[in-house]
RNA sequence: GGCCUGUUCGUCUAAGGGUUAGGACACGUCCCUUUCACGGAUGAAAUAGGGGUUCGAAUCCCCUACGGGUCACCA
């Protein structure tokens, strides 16, 4: 009765992969690795026109990424149900597709793409709302249904191309259980002869869905609601290979919608929304025009698998932050909605900024190494920690930290000229050359230390913090946001400051 | 257009016949801080519309409207 748990990420390598797809990956893996069974990855690369190079590399980085990892599949170890790539199993469909044949679910069809046309044109012209090759076409078709049995053998001994079309009943109700959607029925007039097993030997989806989800002995076929049109295709031939009762469980999952709400995010949309779509940097092989990933981006693969998580399910609690792990075990398919949910860069961000906060001060200062050295900017281990603790509640992502606080390390570049003319009184310039005095004179230099000496000064003057505060700030830093002012200070050190009150007292006279 | 599917604050969602319809993002105000952020508090903000069923409906049923998906030898 219980069977083992395998799910599979069956993604096509006609190019990068977006977050769409890195979700439906995630919500296999969760309920994979939930259950203690296999996440497997497949790649369907059936469809040699429109393979694209280094599409299945990516996928596969991008899902290392993220973290979620398959056991078993192409680049993360062959099990025991390989190949992995449809490409490489093409020898296994014709097989499956004839038994179909015999079976009588599906027949030869040796019709050009121009005499489809053709028909499709004539059933137009007949008024036929939507034509195409199904139960009542078929038969005005070249095909073995309409064909007698000596001229198919004839056309087949005669190595004529052919294909082999599903043979969907004319009048027959569908009906199939979707753990999302409960029962879901299709009458299958509705429905067209899809060609199983194209021209090429290669299957089409439908067939290498159903041959391999079986022979992989897949136990939850899970994927994007954009294949719900196409179930009872795929429910019929699983009856007509008598797979009926060793069938899968199915889940199509809502749709990740552009922040409109006006259609499915895809792959076309690159990085051209506002925001990244892809996991991880993708240049276009032909065009060469990059699309910025979420990792290049200064993401978090944590904060991005999170965010994706909660877009269509959630786990019926308030906490919002989980790890991959806590996912793992909250996650459950009857808390994943049916609507399709409109993506929301804010809320993304927002995620991000939770798993910043909570780095600790060495792990930033390890991440953003890389981006000081890129700068030249030179400071000791314990600087750049603290560095990383005054910064960290102010950004959103690490690539940020080397630009916003760029005066950490270097003088300050541009001045906040607004507020200077607002703040700065030339005829105090002796007064606050008298506080720079003092401050030098300060041999102990830390926070509290420069606190009291400043607030001696501005009692002693009959000044307000608001006189002298902005006027610091802005002098060792240029700008009035940013970390607190003296436990800046203390952090730099007197000579610099020294040198910046310098340089900032001229700056402002000239402005004023 | 046919078929399929869906519809709770602007957005993501909770509430599986009985709640002042809850939370989060974004937005406003206040507190903290004489900076900015973080944090805390608070405000505004939703059951698409219409019919049923029921003592009682966001929840069940029907109709309408609107959205999305799909209609290839692509997946």
């Amino acid at each position: 009765m219980s069977r083992r748990v395998r799910t599979r990420f069956a993604p096509s390598p006609t190019g990068p992969l977006h977050m769409g797809g890195v979700r439906t990956a995630l919500f296999c893996y969760l309920f994979a690795k939930k259950h203690g069974g296999d996440f497997i990855l497949r790649i369907e690369d059936t469809d040699q026109n429109r393979f694209v190079p280094g599409a299945e590399e990516y996928i596969i980085e991008a899902l290392k990424w993220c973290g979620i990892s398959p056991n078993e599949g192409v680049g993360f170890g062959d099990g025991a149900y390989g190949p992995y790539r449809q490409s490489e199993r093409k020898p296994m469909y014709k097989k499956y597709a004839e038994q179909l044949i015999e079976a009588g679910y599906a027949y030869y069809a040796f019709d050009t793409a121009e005499e489809i046309e053709q028909m499709r044109e004539n059933m137009t012209k007949q008024g036929v709302q939507n034509p195409s090759y199904n139960s009542v076409t078929r038969q005005y078709m070249k095909n073995s249904v309409s064909l007698s049995a000596d001229e198919v053998k004839a056309r087949l001994a005669n190595g004529e191309p052919y294909v082999i079309r599903h043979k969907m009943p004319r009048n027959e109700e569908i009906k199939f259980h979707d753990l999302i959607h409960g029962w879901v029925s299709f009458n299958s007039s509705q429905i067209d002869d899809k060609v199983l097993l194209k021209a090429d030997g290669m299957p089409t989806y439908h067939l290498a869905h159903v041959v391999d989800d079986y022979t992989m002995k897949i136990s939850h076929a899970f994927r994007g609601d954009e294949w719900l049109p196409s179930a009872p295709t795929h429910i019929h031939c699983v009856k007509g290979l008598g797979w009926e009762n060793e069938i899968w469980e199915y889940a199509h999952f809502p749709l990740i919608l552009k922040p409109d709400g006006k259609g499915k995010l895809s792959k076309r949309d690159g990085d051209r929304l506002g925001f990244p779509s892809f996991p991880i940097n993708w240049t276009d092989p032909t065009s060469g025009e990059l699309s910025v990933g979420y990792r290049e981006r200064g993401f978090f693969p944590e904060a991005f698998v999170n965010m994706l998580a909660f877009l269509g399910w959630n786990p019926g609690t308030e906490q919002e932050i989980f790890s991959l792990e806590e996912l793992t075990q909250a996650f459950s398919i009857d808390r994943v909605h049916k609507a399709g949910a409109r993506f929301d860069f804010d809320k993304t961000k927002w995620f991000n900024q939770q798993y910043l906060k909570e780095k600790s001060n060495a792990e930033l200062a390890d991440l953003i190494a890389p981006q000081l050295a890129a700068k030249n900017y030179n400071a000791s281990n314990a600087f750049i920690q603290t560095f990383c603790s005054m910064i960290k509640e102010r950004a959103t992502f690490i690539n940020d930290f080397s630009e916003m606080g760029y005066y950490f390390f270097e003088d300050v570049k541009i001045y906040d000229e607004f507020t200077i003319k607002k703040k700065w009184k030339t005829e105090r310039i002796s007064l606050f050359e008298e506080l720079n005095a003092e401050l030098l004179n300060d041999s102990t230099f830390n926070a509290s230390s420069i606190e009291h000496i400043v607030k001696d000064f501005i009692a002693k003057n009959s000044l307000g913090m608001g006189d002298v505060g902005p006027i610091l700030r802005i002098a060792i830093t240029g700008t009035m946001q940013g970390p607190p002012i003296f436990e800046l200070m203390e952090l730099l050190g007197k000579e610099i400051v020294e040198k910046r009150i310098k340089i900032a007292f001229e700056k402002f006279n000239s402005l004023v």
